[in-house]
DNA sequence: GATTGACTCTTACCTAAGGTAAGGGTCTAT
DNA sequence: ATAGACCCTTACCTTAGGTAAGAGTCAATC
């Protein structure tokens, strides 16, 4: 059951060197060592190599890791922790990507973008506050991701109120398999375009076209709509185009 | 329009002192030195460290970035590159939380994992690999595989095979949450039209647009694709557009 | 015009997390 | 008992910056 530091290595993808590093700074010590100063790892090593591995994935410095690990040893924590950091760490690149994502749109119509555009998800002071600005922006008008009892205080504004209830009501048309040509369905969108265009911004049935693609194509809220209810960002698509035709 | 390195600072994320490294190494020149030695930095350089602190994220070494930068210096395939490096990143880190995921369960019931699946995500050399592994624990999870006995017979004729393997897949992708922009779903859909052309009928990416419409207004097709995976029909209207924009 | 405070410069030294190489010991199998 | 694979320590090197010192610069205010 004891693994030498090859087999280690092999098992976890890390080197021979870096084990003998981590036994020098006392962040991982070996379970057992041979009269010959072999290293051997067992079982409770392996899971604290694990641990130090997570960790290092989200850019801990080693010696945070070693206080972290020792001062914390209840492993099921450890893991809930990790899990809730590795999350936002998706998060980020997310919002990374559509950095990227948006970039490309900008480069592909020759259009400059703005400065602090380019930066998202990079500038890490700032992307918290930039993550949580997307989430509200998205929240502000399309805020479907909430349980509706969550509505019922008067804190929540109308227009995520509305948004929420429009998207509820497509994914339940979807789900019906009510066609985008469904009279119920373009009243629906029709009347969602106005709200829009009274309380929001000015938008016509072109327009939700654009910020309907726009949901397909941005990961960000992709992923909210399409977690809401598969196909919805597509759906959502047809019955803009549909409407604008 | 140009920025000093506090203004850059703070705008990026990167520290001043980064700046200077950077320009000392040659990474990144400032656009213009003032006659008091002030480093300032316009557009070209904003864009410039855009790229490098997207590789950067990616953990490329500095070296390597300087090499990229100068010798491709294509703007927009640099983009895609970089966008197709990111999404692979994001692979791997839902990788690794599917591993946390995986030993919480364990945890929570007490049991021991078997060595090799606690690392999995973790091994770089292995995690292509791994990932590939994952897919298809996916895709059985999923069941886009298609039953293959019940396409023997010769009844079923070879292009209704290929149109059901066709749309078990783009089931799957959807499922999966693959955007319509990602390669594989690209590339699904190009084989398929590619399929039709050469079996079937003449067909390019602006007819395939109006097929996938049809299948979306007719009633008949529409349910068949919506009784398969809700939002399917959608989900393919949304890919045919993507391709042939 | 002088001063102040925020900003910037260069230079020199320091650090983290390893990589590389040298020189030598250990294990197992043939 | 010798080869080949594995392991040990020690010493030095590297990358991507951080920190600090000492001095110059800029814009605004006194």
């Amino acid at each position: 059951m004891l693994l030498t530091v090859k087999q280690v290595a092999d098992l976890t993808g890390v080197t021979i060197k870096t084990l003998y590093h981590y036994h020098k700074i006392g962040l991982l010590e070996p379970g057992e060592v041979t009269d010959a100063g072999y290293r051997l790892y067992g079982k409770k090593e392996l899971e604290r190599l694990q641990h130090i591995l997570f960790y290092r994935e989200l850019d801990f410095p080693l010696e945070d890791i070693q206080k972290l690990l020792d001062e914390q040893n209840n492993r099921y924590s450890l893991l809930l922790e990790q899990k809730k950091l590795m999350e936002e760490k998706q998060d980020r690149l997310e919002l990374i990507l559509s950095t990227i994502n948006e970039t490309i749109h900008f480069e592909e119509r020759g259009k400059t973008m703005e400065d602090q555009q380019m930066f998202k998800g990079l500038n890490k002071e700032q992307w918290q506050a930039q993550l949580k600005e997307h989430n509200d922006h998205l929240k502000e008008h399309y805020q479907y991701e909430i349980p509706t009892d969550e509505f019922d205080g008067e804190a929540v504004e109308e227009s995520a109120r509305e948004a929420h209830e429009f998207m509820s009501k497509m994914a339940f048309a979807l789900k019906a398999g009510w066609s985008v040509d469904d009279e119920r369905v373009k009243q629906l969108v029709t009347r969602h375009i106005h709200y829009i265009n009274e309380q929001i911004m000015p938008l016509d049935a072109k327009g939700f076209v654009e910020s309907a693609w726009f949901f397909i194509t941005d990961e960000f809220h992709k992923k909210m709509l399409e977690d809401q209810q598969i196909g919805l960002s597509y759906y959502l698509y047809a019955a803009a185009v549909n409407l604008s035709d």
